[in-house]
DNA sequence: ATGAATTTGGT
DNA sequence: CCAAATTCA
């Protein structure tokens, strides 16, 4: 193979250092390395501008580390990744494509095919695993089904029969392809109007392989010791900090992963109690961002729709102004709203106080979910659409193995828990900065010359709460009673209309998404507290697919004239409590395809499969995630059966009680 | 003082 | 849900 040239086109895994995308082109002769800005791909989720601030300088430091090895960053702006890798290869004359996967439905759709028209017209592709310790098709249940709780999934990830491959070293030296007629693009991903405000990101973070691996160092030897003591903590520097690092692939999260394993292996020996238990609960923190990719593998649509269908029939509140009082800060709960000015203006956020304000969002305000997800997507500097989409249905409760939806977290009570002396609610709240620590977090209860005293005037200077937690109690229940009525009643019509054969016009006409408010940007000026809303909107709160369009794209044997039809079609269709989907062939499957016998690009598996376990498994694109449109043996009835694999889930038991008594 | 009821933490 | 902790009567 040398001689060849290869392009390796990176995506979220701006480093050089275990990346088999890299070492499979450096291995294979020139490389050409590319990246390609493509955001109009991503739909809705046009990267925020601390998140793009991020890239920016993650790309401009891959590109120096690759200029020290020997060739350079190869940059292109486009609105279609595919064709601009058409273009490239024509350009270059290159004959393989080599990347590492991504797992979020609108990579699946795109690699997908990318491998199938690339191979047409005679290239290699190959793919790797470089963002996970196990592909989420390794890990399995006994019957080599997919887990559905977080537990069993992890449980088996620190119990399966090899270890996550060891990470490897960067290459010593990259032979470059020839770039003289590939000149890069200017991608712009920053404009005039933000550089003011990412001016200050500089001075809090370092992007870049080399500056995560310092954060890794810098943790594993300071704060991971004391990890499981500290991480209540809303304000203080006790968290590893590598979340960007890791979303774009500055880090390899199996460099991490070994490193804690030593850091175990040397605090079991130690007797070190404390330091075992935080070295546990760091490794459950990388085994959710594994789940969420599992689960966005597994389970396509879990950005958009809930896993488990009753969130469908919830009447969420469809109120722009309590999302903007949402995001400026301004509920009257001083923890909420601390944490709410510190996202916007730090692009960051203590996992524990993500928690608070999503759940305030969800159970309090009673908005849609997503708009919540969103919103982070827009501002959080690690915004990941995996994990964002795993916490946010996790709060939801639309996880088998997540919370209760009726139960309403005290935003009061956790102050006490997370910010006992109210320095953070201070930090992040000047009007209240004057406030003793006993009213601090809840200052509606103090009395009037203690307000006085802090200079604190409520519903003028600092909100009142802008809705009262009994009332939001008792607005949940009804909301629930509600919901059941609607679910028993689209249960009706929906095994009527299955009766009858075919989708029927009634559900389409119910599906009609909630649309994402259109200005999400930030006024502080305005005061928008007034009277509780009461439009509700019954809906599920799904927006057009993301993946449909390339679907459509890619699918030949529909005509351009029936796009809109299939478009309507295949948009996301959510299970419901008795397992009942409809069989929409368009519906995306996930196929998983073994290398044996597949057309795939296997004919590069040098490598005898009897030496070593690790061949099994090999992370050369030994194993190919794909993208069907058609029915397949992996997932048919996937989310149908979801449910009924779990029938002691809490929330059926609860909410089956809760309909009989509403 | 002690069993029952309620809250809390957990992915 | 479920176990553990905390409050209640």
């Amino acid at each position: 193979m040398s001689g060849g040239c290869s392009i390796v086109w990176f995506r979220r895994d701006l480093r050089v250092e275990d990346n088999p995308a890299l070492a499979a082109g450096v291995r294979s002769g020139k490389v050409i390395a590319v990246y390609i800005w493509a955001p109009e791909e991503e739909g809705h989720y046009y990267p925020g501008r601390v998140s793009r601030w991020w890239l920016k300088q993650s790309l401009a430091l891959l590109d120096s580390s690759l200029k020290n090895l020997g060739t350079s960053l190869v940059t292109k702006r486009s609105t279609d990744s595919v064709s601009s890798l058409l273009h490239l290869i024509k350009s270059t004359g290159a004959t393989q494509l080599y990347f590492n996967h991504l797992y979020d439905p609108l990579s699946l759709v795109r690699d997908h095919q990318v491998k199938e028209i690339l191979a047409n017209i005679g290239i290699e592709v190959r793919s790797f695993n470089a963002d996970l310790l196990y592909e989420p098709w390794e890990v399995l249940d006994d019957e080599h089904r997919p887990f559905n709780t977080f537990t069993e999934f992890w449980d088996r990830c620190l119990s399966m029969p090899y270890d996550p491959e060891s990470p490897q070293l960067p290459p010593k030296k990259i032979i470059s392809g020839d770039l003289s007629n590939c000149p890069s693009d200017t991608i712009i991903l920053e404009d005039e109007s933000e550089k003011g405000s990412n001016a200050l990101l500089a001075r809090a973070w370092s992007p870049g392989w080399k500056h995560a691996d310092k954060a890794l160092a810098a943790f594993m030897n300071g704060p991971l010791l004391e990890y499981s003591k500290n991480r209540r903590k809303a304000d203080s520097a006790t968290t590893s900090f590598l979340s960007p690092h890791l979303h774009f692939g500055e880090l390899s999260v199996r460099k991490v992963f070994h490193l804690l394993r030593i850091k175990q292996v040397l605090w079991a020996n130690e007797g070190n109690k404390a330091g075992e238990e935080s070295v546990n609960l760091f490794l459950k923190s990388i085994g959710l961002r594994e789940y969420s990719r599992y689960m966005s593998f597994n389970h396509p649509y879990s950005h958009e729709r809930p896993l488990l269908g009753h969130l469908k029939f919830f009447p969420w509140i469809i109120d722009e102004g309590y999302f903007k009082v949402w995001r400026q800060g301004r509920t009257g709960y001083p923890l909420v709203d601390a944490g709410m000015r510190e996202l916007w203006s730090t692009g960051w956020l203590h996992d524990r106080i993500r928690v608070v304000v999503s759940s305030f969002f969800v159970k309090v305000l009673q908005l849609p979910w997503r708009w919540g997800m969103k919103y982070f997507w827009d501002t959080l500097l690690d915004a990941d659409l995996e994990s964002d989409a795993l916490g946010w249905q996790y709060i939801s409760g639309t996880l088998p193995d997540g919370r209760e939806f009726d139960r309403i977290d005290n935003p009061q009570v956790e102050g006490y828990k997370f910010d006992p002396n109210g320095e953070y609610v201070r930090r992040w709240l000047p009007e209240l900065s004057r406030l003793p620590t006993e009213w601090i977090h809840h200052p509606w209860d103090a009395p009037e010359y203690v307000l006085q005293a802090a200079g604190v005037e409520l519903g003028s200077n600092y909100p009142l709460p802008i809705v009262k937690l009994d009332a939001a109690k008792s607005r949940l229940q009804e909301a629930l009673s509600q919901m059941w009525q609607h679910e028993a009643t689209s249960r009706a019509i929906l095994e009527n209309g299955i009766e009858e054969g075919l989708g029927d016009s009634s559900e389409s006409a119910a599906d009609a998404p909630i649309a994402f408010p259109q200005a999400m940007e930030m006024e502080m000026d305005e005061n928008t507290l007034r009277a509780a809303p009461t439009i509700r909107n019954y809906e599920d709160q799904m927006v057009p697919s993301m993946t449909t369009s390339l679907i459509i794209r890619g699918d030949d044997e529909s005509s351009s004239s029936d796009v809109g039809n299939l478009a309507e079609d295949s948009r996301v269709e959510v299970p419901n409590n008795q397992g009942m989907v409809r069989t929409d062939n368009m519906q995306p499957r996930v196929d998983v395809i073994p290398t044996t016998g597949l057309p795939d690009g296997d004919h590069l598996q040098a490598e005898s499969s009897s030496t070593s376990r690790a061949s099994s498994r090999e992370r050369d694109g030994g194993v190919v995630p794909v993208w069907s449109p058609s029915t397949s043996s992996f997932s048919v009835g996937e989310d149908s059966s979801y449910l009924q694999r779990h029938p002691q889930s809490h929330q059926l038991i609860n909410w089956r009680r809760l309909s009989q008594t509403g």
